[in-house]
DNA sequence: ACAATATACAACCGTATGGTTGTACTAATG
DNA sequence: CATTAGTACAACCATACGGTTGTATATTGT
């Protein structure tokens, strides 16, 4: 359930960064605030806050906060999204496969 | 089968913009050399060959010649390889509700 | 109330990206 | 074999991105 509809150059542009993946992975089991993710890479804790920043935006992660600290959730929502666009791909591609071999078959059918 | 290991930087890079979605999408069932495909689009040819060099550095689509065209076609492995990447994100989400419920089913079992 | 902790954000720098135009290479056709 | 169609690529421009440091804003603990 998408509270917005899924903005995919920013979702697929947050992805296309190892960092940002890691974090979303990390962020799938853990409960870490940002300066406990940040300690993770060797980069100043500024960068990793713009790096969630901005998967915040993309829809891939939410924050929420607990006590003096804001704790980062991957949203499960969002990587559904990224990846439905990629299956409906994947079924596009198998579409056309089907069609062509009905094609040939039709073809067949004709020729005799 | 994929001869190089996936870069995911450049393949999700690569998926962050509408006009390479879009000529990924087409790909999959069109037979379109790279000026066809430009056709389509409200920039350059230019623009849209830098595009579908782009793709094909990203390993999402592959190009051939035919006659005196190249044509592009969407490279199944590539879309394959991007979308396992966020299975297994999912999965690793489903792990952890998993644990959870265990975790929860040990802490009652030990409780009464 | 104040000091300490945790997060946010602005300003800046170098490099990558998305677009342009112009030029050069390659292959089919008359 | 000269022309034309189709593709590739270089140079350039504006803007976005990944990183830095420095400053401001919340929240907690004493």
């Amino acid at each position: 359930m998408q509270l917005v509809p899924p903005d995919f150059d920013r979702m697929f542009g947050a992805l296309a960064d190892a960092t940002r993946r890691d974090i979303v992975r990390r962020a799938i089991d853990s409960e870490e605030g940002v300066a406990e993710l940040a300690s993770h890479y060797p980069m100043s804790f500024a960068a990793v806050q713009k790096h969630i920043a901005l998967l915040e935006r993309a829809g891939l992660v939410t924050k929420r906060r607990i006590g003096r600290r804001k704790v980062v959730r991957t949203n499960l929502a969002g990587l559904i999204a990224a990846r439905r666009l990629l299956d409906r791909y994947e079924e596009l591609w198998r579409g056309r496969v089907d069609r062509m071999t009905q094609l040939i078959t039709d073809t067949k059918e004709t020729d005799r």
